[in-house]
DNA sequence: TTGAAAGCGCTAACAC
DNA sequence: GTGTTAGCGCTTTCAA
């Protein structure tokens, strides 16, 4: 800045001033400073300016994983909006491991971003105390509580199981199944599935669970068969925690030969952007991502620009049974 | 770090030097500092440290999309490694669009980050001129060039619709269509794939093109119910851009009781952690994304660690044509 | 409208 | 092994 104010014939601190609120910088000076600006190719060291006015731009995003669409699309949603408030995201993947969660949360501490996005609600004691120590707006999703460390935006995992019990029970199904990823949040939806199902009268769930990791549609396939072949599973619904999985049954019956829904009934978790598109099409609970993502951005802004500190905040962005051919 | 200082009775650098480099400090101080910085809840400022030492550990990324598993696998594997070597990494989506590369690129130099991760090769002048004159590490992924900007790991797009254009003639496939996404490397692979096929003796290639967007799986079948019901294609091989289309155009035949690959054969591209499982199982060209995201992030570790500004340096890691059942 | 001075919280270089 | 000094490149405040 020095430099390109030299040249420029002006002090830094114009051209400081020229690019923080032109304005306040005469057009004349400006047009000379903006040319030198051209000249020399400076590039403004954010760094610096953040260090000086305590505001980085920066918001970091933990997510268990990038390449799980439910995530990545979530984050797509909320950066689309934070970058329209020049706000650019750091993200970091850290399964569902507790002690990587930590370390993660204090490396993102020390970039001094303006406001954190955290994957669900449950968070070590330490994780709590360092972000409020810190000070920082934080909002917590794809979950929903009463007691968020700031604010949060999600949807109740207990409600879809209910839902999805409900639904199979009205339908008419006299068996269920249940196919769960090694994830925390799935085992709520099944478990809450399994409790309601069974609240209705219905007989006793098979159950195939998967441990960590991505869920896949070659699963899927393994749980049908798995199901049938070895549990004896040979007509009813079953409820997957995912569309992947999901699909992957529904592949496995098309492959014997089964009728769907007739023999074997399936519901998913999540309207990916092939669930309507099947052979049948499939029944899921839809939460619009997208939309989720925006809404923790908005909520995050809204404490940007709040005076005082804010009293915690909880949105429901709900969710929807989707009846498609499936079930 | 004042502060903490005082607290265990030494000066400011004592600190700086026990968190970066404890083995210049004496046990008992080590211990007191540490102690001093568990009670205050200490996080050391990592804007601060950048600035005074020109080394941010940032590296910053941008890919078309995030939601594109293409990308994010490829992300995945990269800030694997680069999180292993103390690297955090800032993600930014610009899609197909030049003028928003541009923006962010120079978002992201004001950063001062350590490394640059850019999809493709391909990018304006201005972009160039920025990069170079930071003088920062870029690593160019997901394509090939023998004139990077500074390195760049990928595969060449035309020798994979070669490769598949020779596959399906040696197959002894006498009619084939393509189904391509709008994005300027698909249409690459299928204008090589196209040219190929001429080349060997094809007969005329029917053709669907998407504008620009994601790709799904009912883009798929739409595709195949053209070819067939608009341009009477009843038997042959479609050649997709990626395997969501590939998975569509199969789903549409099962649908539809056509046999596969007798009558409509398909030939993907990508290898998704379903392309194995679809029934039938997908032929396709398969990419190491994880592999290749790593492969990046080395050859960016090489180039931090060299003395020497390096020459520019090209990686192909290639790519593999799997045949399964469905051509 | 512009400038001078101070300081953000660290690291680097050098002294002791 | 530890401290002192001098920045890193900005923004903020105050004065002109």
């Amino acid at each position: 800045m020095t430099t390109v104010g030299r040249m420029a014939g002006v002090s830094q601190v114009t051209v400081s001033r020229a690019l923080s609120d032109p304005s306040k910088v005469s057009p004349e000076t400006l047009r000379r400073i903006r040319e030198a600006i051209e000249l020399t190719g400076f590039v403004p060291n954010a760094l610096a300016g953040a260090l000086a006015s305590r505001k980085s731009n920066l918001i970091t995003a933990l997510v268990p994983s990038i390449t799980n669409i439910v995530y990545s699309s979530l984050l797509h949603g909320f950066s689309d909006i934070m970058r329209d408030k020049g706000y650019q995201i750091m993200v970091s993947e850290v399964g569902f491991d507790p002690a990587r969660e930590q370390e993660t949360v204090a490396a993102h501490l020390a970039r001094r971003p303006d406001g954190i996005l955290l994957t669900g609600i449950h968070h070590s004691a330490e994780v709590r105390r360092m972000l409020i120590g810190a000070g920082v707006p934080v909002v917590e999703v794809w979950d929903i509580t009463e007691t968020p460390i700031d604010c949060c935006v999600g949807f109740s995992h207990t409600e879809t199981g209910i839902a999805a019990a409900e639904f199979v029970v009205a339908a008419g199904y006299r068996n269920a199944a249940t196919v769960t990823a090694g994830d925390a949040r799935a085992r709520r939806r099944r478990d809450a599935f399994i409790d309601r199902y069974a609240t209705l009268g219905g007989s006793p769930v098979a159950r195939i669970d998967f441990p960590a990791g991505t869920a896949t549609l070659g699963q899927g396939r393994e749980a049908l068969s798995a199901l049938i072949d070895d549990q004896g599973f040979w007509q009813g619904v079953v409820f997957c925690s995912s569309d992947q999985f999901a699909h992957g049954v529904l592949t496995e019956a098309v492959a014997r030969g089964l009728s769907v829904p007739d023999q074997i009934a399936v519901v998913g978790f999540g309207d990916q952007d092939f669930s309507a598109h099947t052979f049948p099409p499939l029944t899921t609970i839809r939460v619009d991502r997208d939309a989720l993502g925006k809404a923790a951005a908005n909520a995050l802004l809204r404490r940007f620009s709040a005076e005082m500190p804010q009293p915690t905040e909880t949105i429901d962005v709900g969710f929807q049974l989707i009846r498609r051919a499936s079930a």
